[in-house]
Formats: C-alpha cells, sequence, structure tokens
DNA sequence: AATATTTATCGTAATATTGCAATCTAAATA
DNA sequence: TATTTAGATTGCAATATTACGATAAATATT
C-alpha cells in the first residue's frame, strides 16, 4: 500500500486536500508570499530568492501549478508566473465558511 | 537528500505549511468536516465514517493534533476529538489577507 | 476475574516527496 | 552561427507518508 484512496473520498474533499497539500510545504509558502509581494510577476528570480537549486525550485512551481494555486505564461525567453485568485478564493471561503459554523456552534467540549 | 529544509524559511511559513500539509489528505479533511457535522464530539464512531481501518484513522488524527489541528480529550474508555478552532481561525485570517490583497491589486497579467 | 470495547503503537511494505547534479530545450544575444 | 540565459527534465539518493495486520494498554461490562 502507500497511495492516498482518494477514491473513497468526495471530489470537493480531495480538492480542498489538493490545494492543501500544494501549500504543505515551506518552500511552496514563500513561493506564493514572493509572487504577492512583486507588483509585476517578472518571475525570473525566484531561485535568487529561496535557499533551494533551480531544479528544486522548479519542481515546486511545477506543484502549486498542478494544483492549480498559480498560473504560467511564456514570454519569450522566461515565464510570467502568477498566482491563480480562484484557488486562494476556494480556499478561504472554504476556511470563512467552517470558521463561521465554529462560531454559531460556540463548542461545548474539550 | 529528502528532508525539508525547514530552517530556512520563517516561522510564520512554516506554521502554514504544517497546518496546509495536515490538510493534504482527504482523509484528514473527512475528519474534520465529520467534526464539524457532529454536534457533540463524541467521536468514537470517526472509523465507521471513513474506509479506512483503525490504525490508519489513528494515525491520521494523530497528525491533525500533532498540526494543531484537533485536540482530544480522554473521557473514560473514548476519546472526544474536536476541531481546534485556533487553527482554522489561523488559516481563514492568512487566506483572507491574502484574497483582500489580491482584490486590490487587480493581477495585471497572465 | 474474565471478556469485550476503544484507542494507540509497532512493524513493515508500498509509494510519494524532497533535493540536487547533470543535462536538455528554446529563445536571446553577440 | 556560436554563446549565453532561463527554465524544464532526468536520474538518483535520502527521507517521509500511507496503509494495515498484529498487538498492547486501559477502561467498561458481564
Amino acid at each position: 500500500m502507500g497511495a492516498t484512496k482518494t477514491e473513497h473520498f468526495t471530489d470537493k474533499q480531495n480538492a480542498i486536500a489538493t490545494l492543501a497539500k500544494a501549500l504543505g510545504h515551506p518552500a511552496r509558502v514563500a513561493i506564493m508570499e514572493y509572487l504577492m509581494k512583486v507588483d509585476t510577476c517578472i518571475c525570473g528570480d525566484i531561485v535568487n530568492e529561496l535557499p533551494l537549486a533551480q531544479p528544486t525550485v522548479s519542481q515546486h512551481l511545477k506543484e502549486l501549478k498542478n494544483a492549480g494555486l498559480i498560473k504560467g505564461d511564456i514570454e519569450g525567453n522566461t515565464i510570467c508566473y502568477c498566482i491563480d485568485e480562484r484557488a486562494i478564493d476556494k480556499l478561504q471561503s472554504y476556511f470563512a465558511n467552517i470558521s463561521t459554523k465554529l462560531e454559531k456552534k460556540k463548542s461545548n467540549c474539550c
């Protein structure tokens, strides 16, 4: 065994897990924050921002892209990566929803 | 290598990554949603809710607990697990913040 | 006390992730 | 055209995760 049994869970659960998993590494959180920080997203120098080798950063970018958190456009020699707002919105509304429900419930235990 | 280089990132980045990583598996998302659904948190039968064996569920619960997403109180023979609102609040405000900033910026590329 | 119930832990196999050196590709420039 | 530059891909070693059977620990019930 060892492989996640995705087929047993709902699409929504898998979708949230995929997004969360992509952010489950500090380098990828750092990449997202860097993409937030720079105004334009000429994002060639993410490598210089991170304490990781170029292939490693490239791999992290690929995972963020696969998860749908960022999108990238080829621009001549370089690639312009930027945050896909839709993914952030999904996460934001998911947690806001939980937060609201928890507030109403006012946990009567633990 | 293969071990995450946590020491190179900020505490906040690592904190978000830890929470996100814990939610990076559909079973753990499902557990959180189940804990939301049940009013009281007599949580003995999470195993029956999930298509996973008891030791696997126990392990997932442990990870959620280590990440600070849930807390558990021993209660006689059973354990009462429930969501730790503080963790949800952290995630909620983190994504809300990003969402707001993105809205202001109105992405001028990609 | 003996048995059942609930949850945790151990051990282990299968698989996935992390990280990087080396290499490749394609556009940019000399 | 040769060279540089930006980024992806390959291959591999180290480590982590996922899953579960077997078993342990501790309370509950008979």
